[in-house]
RNA sequence: GUGGGUAUAGCGCAGUUGGUUAGCGCGCCAGAUUGUGGCUCUGGAGGCCAAGGGUUCGAAUCCCUUUAUCCACCCCA
């Protein structure tokens, strides 16, 4: 037990860890460029946050979240994902005192209590962004515009966009009560947890997969023929943007998300197998369910990295490689380590990637080492070396031996 | 929360109808004329056979329980 990781919980190192780098890189890179600012929140926030934030009839409020009392008495919940964190940030800060938008991004963990399997943890991490401020279906187009660059970076070729309307808070109304009425016609052959959603948000219906129900809801009324003229324009207006931009997509009227803060637009990508590896949309009554003082639309996204992972693998896209050591400082002799030491931290300073020997090993064994680890170039430094200040350096692709003047290596390797 | 598969060395796997000191490949360590890698060869270390209980003269192997893990459903990233 005492080694064991928690279930749903993973260690990163090796060549996944070297992954995730590659694919933060990108994104702090893209988002450098958007000017999308950074923004770190704490792991965990008060429960409350997340049961309005997130919303009290979600499955993610309701039976995933890590909640536990505190020391002082207060309920604390992990951050079962990245927007409701952000959205108090901005508030709590007064960030929308300051010109809008507001731009950030974020990299974090989310902590679901739900049973593991193929791309799916319990910790896992997400690249998210938020534009705070904008109703314009503009805002959209850059989220997803930079969604698609991201997705063109990483070199991804099967992930492909939906998108959605379900309306704003008063066309939700009037599509709600012809769902309900629908639903009511044929509640006898719906199952438990539908009959129950019916009351409570009528819309995660759609969501249910249980064969009988499917049926029905297959013939159920849709979001987008109940939008009010101002969110049928948006999203006209965001359907003709993205076509204009050659941003491909295709409209999903299933689409309606497990998280209750969205309006008018949601999006995902989505990969061949049907694995959601990207989700958002626009949530533009969440501030002001936060903050009733604060009333300010607002756009975004969480992008799965565990997913991306997953997916680079399927599609079998290689990641940049990791950086080769440039040297191998091989030490012979008690005597010479602290000269030979010396030469290593030098050419770190200089900026070489240097590997040298902690294991008083045989010149032979280093050398195995070295071809081991992918060195470009060996150096064998002992008694000899040290008395004439010169030394060979092998290139191991090669074999050939250059002799050096040891200060000047700096020199030799620029 | 529900259902199915799996659990033997660091990793990937064998292990016959229960029968001596549990094997193989890779990896790791050391060596093959004393200070030079890759290939090859030799040797070595490393396992309470997931845990607990039971059947038996005898269990990695059969039975039960637990735990973990993988996969699927629900839902999500």
């Amino acid at each position: 037990m005492i080694t064991q990781r928690p279930k749903g919980t993973q260690d990163w190192y090796g060549p996944d860890m070297y992954k995730r780098t590659v694919i933060e890189d990108i994104a702090r890179r893209l988002c450098k460029r958007y000017h999308i600012k950074e923004i770190i929140t704490p792991v965990f926030e008060h429960t409350i946050l997340f049961q309005r934030g997130v919303g009290e009839t979600t499955d993610v409020v309701q039976k995933e979240m890590y909640t536990f009392q505190d020391k002082g008495n207060r309920s604390i919940t992990l951050k079962p994902e990245g927007t409701a964190g952000a959205v108090r940030a901005y508030l709590e800060n007064g960030l929308y005192a300051e010109s809008q938008p507001t731009k950030l991004f974020y990299i974090t963990q989310a902590f679901r209590y739900e049973n593991p399997q193929s791309g799916r943890l319990r910790q896992h991490h997400q690249f998210g962004v938020e534009i705070f401020g904008s109703a314009s279906p503009l805002a959209e187009i850059e989220v997803i515009t930079l969604l698609t660059e991201f997705i063109k970076e990483l070199g991804l070729k099967g992930v492909k966009l939906y998108i959605n309307s379900i309306g704003c808070r008063e066309c939700r109304k009037t599509y709600n009560k012809a769902l309900l009425d629908f639903l009511k016609q044929h509640e006898d052959k719906l199952c438990g947890t539908c009959r129950e959603r019916m009351q409570r948000n009528p819309l995660r219906v759609l969501d249910c997969k249980v064969p009988t129900c499917h049926e029905i809801i297959e013939t159920a009324p849709r979001t987008v023929d109940y939008l009010d003229d101002e969110c049928r324009e948006h999203f006209e207006e965001l359907q003709s943007l993205l076509t204009e931009m050659n941003i491909p997509f295709k409209v999903d009227t299933g689409i309606v998300r497990g998280l209750d803060y969205y309006t008018r637009t949601v999006f995902e990508f989505i990969n061949s197998e049907g694995l959601t590896l990207c989700g958002g949309g626009r949530y533009d009554n969440l501030i002001n369910e936060i903050d009733e003082k604060q009333d300010i639309p607002a756009v975004g996204f969480g992008f799965g990295i565990e997913r991306i992972i997953k997916e680079l693998e399927t599609e079998g896209v290689e990641l940049a490689v990791e950086p080769a050591v440039d040297l191998y400082v091989g030490i012979l002799g008690k005597e010479s380590k602290a000269a030979a030491y010396k030469l290593v931290k030098e050419l770190r300073q200089a900026g070489y990637i240097v590997e040298t020997d902690y294991m008083d090993r045989s010149v032979r064994a280093q050398m195995k080492y070295a071809n081991k680890i992918g060195a470009k170039n060996t150096m064998i430094i002992g008694a000899d070396e040290l008395a004439a200040g010169k030394a060979n350096i092998k290139n191991m692709d090669t074999g050939n031996e250059t002799e050096v003047v040891l200060n000047k290596l700096v020199e030799f390797f620029s």
